[in-house]
RNA sequence: GCCUCUGUGGCCAAGUUGGUUAAGGCAGCGGACUUUUAAUCCGACGAUCGUGGGUUCGACCCCCACCGGAGGCACCA
């Protein structure tokens, strides 16, 4: 244990960060240039080494460069909205505490002028010599662009009208040691914006903004769905079996048990089970992993979130999607309109709802179904130039059209309802159609944003259609799931009627926020390893 | 996995029939300035052009491989 903990050092002095020995060291330095050619250009050049050097100076006159606290009267962005109205040269008496990262300085002679922002909002800093002191003044303009800082002053109006601290006391809250990209034209290069998203979120207002989107958009659901009754919830992530959608998953390995273990791809059967449990109206938001390819649309993890009420069917399902994503667009943008490709749609309800064999003849012009004779349904896809495989059942046929040739053509909102039993494992049967379960996904922008069904709670009929996926898994395909004797050990208890909702948090977003690509929306997108990064980048402080 | 594009100092960025000292701006450094707001002005500094090979008298530029990124295809609800 070291015998001097830092949490116990002494309070200094603010403002005194510079001390008179090392100025003088400086001016002799200038004129002892001829004899430090030692130091090598690039050493010298360097900004971290000045900055490492700078820290050195900091702590040999007695400032902590990482301190512990600083005691704020506010945010930033309360202050500005206090004393928005105030006029230029006005001088308030009122006094604030403010603390935020350094963004802008503008030494101006004996006046130097900052920005400070924190989360809340950015207000200037008004620094006079007179005000701090001349050794105080010259320390504050020691500071670099992106140190935090904290500063005590009256709150007043420049004579051009700007609301600023007129600091009287100030500190050093923490060091930055490297440079912020440019001022203006901010990060632009976007693996790096990807890599060192805290960069990004400092400097790009753009980058900002989508994730106040996404914050104000889940938030917003959050809201609805427990005004509504709804109890969130949380569910295991490593899961024994794969199951509740059809995607091949992550494998990772759990020593303490020596089994295997999958991430979840989706969060649907342990949220059922709690509908059997008696938690009638249940939630969650989390994190799905899929262990598949990344594009634009696709991030190996990414949001959903699901939904499942008791006593509900699909068609209360569709009023609540619109519902929800109407009071996200809200939250996030102020409106329910967006932009989409020079277009704008609004995403008020009620949406179109059409059915998926009706939606398929309007647009492709053909008429398909899943209770076609299958040699008849293989034809029309034989006519429409889409391959089939032998497998296939009619339903599947019908899907195929609608998956490659409707979903992209569909912009507006649109809710379409009745797939084919065959491909949806999980849904209920339709009340009138056998071959047609009661399910729908919501379709914007050619993508799909949702996907609800009438929940299937009959055991015995679960237990079918899970051996059906059994033995496609058995056949080879990696995606298809497990039979799941739990969950219907739990059907068997019973569950009662429901609704459930899935919705693709990351492609809300990515509306809502009018980004065409997902990394955009996601804080740390998932990326190949920066193996050009080293130790050898973080050299110490040179001994010159 | 395949195709196309792309990688220039901390950041932005110019640089083609391959030609000698690789523009410019921001930041940083030195100086001037008490009402700036991307402050301004003056000065000096800073780059083995992603990495490794190859072609050539000569390569940021042409060729090959590898690494990273973007878009598309494939895969995939």
């Amino acid at each position: 244990m070291p015998h001097w903990h830092p949490a116990l050092s002494p309070p200094r002095t603010p403002g005194r960060l510079m001390s008179d020995e090392s100025k003088n060291e400086t001016s002799i330095e200038t004129h002892e240039a001829p004899e430090e050619l030692e130091i090598s250009s690039e050493e010298r050049a360097s900004i971290r080494a000045q900055r490492l050097d700078r820290l050195a100076e900091l702590r040999e006159g007695g400032v902590n460069p990482y301190p512990y606290r600083f005691e704020r009267s506010s945010d930033i962005g309360p202050v500005r909205e206090e004393w928005s109205a105030i006029e230029a040269g006005t001088e308030t008496g009122a006094v604030a505490r403010l603390a935020g990262r350094l963004m802008l300085k503008r030494e101006q002679g004996r006046l130097t002028f900052g920005q400070l922002r924190d989360r809340s909002g950015e207000i200037q800093l008004f620094v006079s010599a007179g005000v701090l002191g001349k050794e105080s003044f010259a320390e504050f303009n020691q500071l670099d662009r992106g140190d935090w800082v904290g500063v005590e002053g009256e709150i007043m109006a420049t004579k051009k009208g700007e609301l600023s601290i007129k600091v009287t006391t100030w500190e050093l809250l923490s060091k930055a040691l490297r440079p912020l990209p440019d001022k203006w034209k901010g990060l632009a290069d976007v693996d790096a914006r990807y890599r060192q998203r805290y960069v990004d979120l400092t400097v790009n207002p753009d980058a900002r903004r989508v994730f106040e989107v996404r914050f104000a958009a889940v938030d917003a659901i959050r809201q609805v769905l427990r005004e509504r009754g709804y109890l969130e919830v949380e569910t295991p992530i490593l899961n024994l079996q794969q199951g509740g959608a059809t995607a091949r998953p992550f494998i990772t390995h759990y020593n303490a048990l020596s089994i295997d273990t999958y991430l979840r791809i989706a969060l649907e059967l342990p949220l059922k089970r709690l509908l059997v449990g008696g938690l009638d109206r249940v939630f969650e938001i989390g994190r799905v992993f899929r262990n598949e390819g990344i594009d634009t649309r696709h991030n190996p993890e990414f949001t959903m979130l699901e939904s499942y009420e008791a006593f509900a069917d699909y068609n209360d399902m569709m009023v609540l999607v619109e519902t929800l994503v109407a009071a996200a667009a809200v939250a996030a943008n102020g409106t329910t309109v967006v932009g989409m490709r020079g277009a704008s749609v609004d995403l008020a309800p009620p949406w179109r709802r059409v059915s998926m064999v009706e939606l398929i003849r309007e647009i492709v012009g053909v008429d398909i179904n899943p209770a076609m004779d299958l040699a008849a349904a293989r034809a029309v896809l034989d006519g429409l130039g889409l391959e089939w495989k032998e497998h296939w059942g009619p339903g599947r046929c019908t899907h195929e059209v609608y998956d490659e040739l409707v979903e992209p053509k569909v912009t507006e909102p649109t809710i379409v309802f009745d797939h084919p039993r065959e491909t949806s494992p999980l849904a209920k049967p339709h009340r009138s159609d056998p071959s047609l379960v009661e399910r729908f996904e919501v379709i914007v922008d050619g993508r799909e944003l949702a996907n609800a069904y009438s929940e299937l709670n009959d055991p015995i009929e679960q237990l079918a259609r899970f051996q059906e996926e059994a033995a496609h898994k058995a056949a080879g395909d990696p995606e298809a799931g497990d039979v799941d004797l739990d969950y219907i050990r739990a059907l068997e208890y019973g569950m009662p009627p429901a609704g459930g909702l899935g919705i693709g948090i990351d492609r809300l977003v990515m509306i809502l926020a009018e980004v065409e690509s997902i990394r955009e929306v996601i804080l740390f997108p998932t990326l190949r390893p920066e193996n050009s990064l080293t130790e050898d980048d973080f050299p110490p402080r040179s001994n010159t």
